[in-house]
DNA sequence: GTGGAATTATTCGTATACAGTTTTTCAGAT
DNA sequence: ATCTGAAAAACTGTATACGAATAATTCCAC
């Protein structure tokens, strides 16, 4: 029971207004949307060949689940603050651990190859230099064994941040120096899995959370300098 | 910054739907629906002299926001299942010690004097064997001290499982031998927020939840062996 | 050319209407 | 009295329409 209500697998949509809001959600998570794109209900109706009404539940859904933010015309990405994910960064050393302690203890083995597979890809998209492809494949990852937290309130307060960890994860992504590192911890990650090891998958993830700090840190104090360079050459 | 966004102080609600999903809520967190009633949007617009898309809208985000349950025929409180509550118990040890470190290193001396007037009500609401006014000021004691979480996120994340916390309450409030525990362990965090003793209050805030569960499980363990007898007796 | 006011175009929120579905009710047969 | 089936009622989801608010644009004075 309970295993079809959670959003992150868009199982069949009973209803229009729930289709469209798994297929916006979808592309949100691939990142198929501009920062600057502006989602009108309108449009979204029209691309649908449906009426207002459904596009707008959608998107005010999306907009109150925090995919989305309301503005005075249409629904854009939310702009990331910087306190924010900062904060969020706190809120998933707080769960995370125990999170993967838990997948640990319940992942079945069908699950776990279904992460070795994804891993294996994950290492062919960075041999490639295929950041798109590196980028999935770790989203897929992360979605595989947070699927298997057995905790139905804790999965979703997982989650509830998803789209801001990948848009932290898009910034680090730019320097490939991290790519390794995040395959790696991912590889150690399915490892404490496979020996169903609770204390080492939440410690691994801990770390994990730690170091995807640390990259964003990096990432942005070098955007900051170079904004800051720029905006001397422009004055 | 970021104060007028959040739920739990209704402030001034812009359109009517929002008004509504306001009241409403308030409505649900003061236990001022039964456990067998069925809103359905027609009489919650006919109630507030609007049509039925506004009542509709704050129905449905309700019921997002997990305040509901919509089922074929309206939408009703959340059955509680058992399961599902030991699980907040695990989510509430995981993020309310660090809330409440925070709170502690972040209530004004206006919100301490606050907390400690609802203290006082509280304690004279035990006096006089007051269940429902106990109740209330129990969650208007919880609902300030997380006002001032500076976490948002973190926030958000406890601000949502609110109306389960009640309702195992409003359980364990039964039994009247719970009373003083409940004041005490109130007027002790109340204290080590005064201190801005940040361990302290976490660990007064896990111990607290592990109170509220034992107190559950035994309420839980009665009404079970009640429902066996008199299904006994019935059969 | 530029600043500002008036106009136009979008977009949002709500109202009303209609079709499909499910529950309930009620009549009739056993 | 109870079961069965059809009709009625209730409820949901979606479509269309309209007024209000707000951003964008044009136009005019300087």
């Amino acid at each position: 029971m309970s295993a079809g209500k959670t959003s992150s697998p868009p199982s069949v949509a009973q209803s229009t207004s729930g289709q469209i809001h798994d297929l916006l959600m979808g592309r949100i998570q691939r990142g198929e949307l501009g920062q600057d794109v502006r989602l009108v209900d309108t449009a979204v109706a029209a691309e649908f060949g449906v009426s207002r009404m459904p596009a707008r539940d959608a998107l005010m859904r999306l907009a109150h689940e925090g995919y989305l933010e309301p503005t005075t015309r249409g629904f854009m990405l939310p702009r990331l603050d910087h306190q924010e994910i900062l904060e969020i960064f706190d809120l998933r050393r707080l769960l995370e651990p125990r999170a993967a302690a838990m997948a640990a203890l319940n992942l079945s083995d069908e699950e776990l190859k279904a992460l070795d597979d994804i891993q294996a890809e994950a290492h062919a998209a960075m041999a490639a230099e295929d950041i798109e492809r590196l980028h999935r494949a770790c989203e897929i990852f992360r979605n595989s064994w947070i699927a298997s937290v057995p905790n139905v309130s804790l999965r979703k307060a997982l989650q509830r941040y998803m789209t801001q960890v990948q848009a932290v994860r898009l910034m680090t992504f730019a320097d490939q120096a991290n790519h390794p590192l995040i395959v790696a911890g991912n590889t150690q990650l399915y490892q404490a899995f496979c020996r169903r090891d609770a204390v080492a998958a939440g410690d691994r993830i801990l770390r994990f959370v730690f170091e995807g700090e640390a990259a964003y840190l990096q990432a942005h104090e070098e955007i900051r300098n170079q904004t800051a360079t720029s905006s001397a050459q422009a004055g």
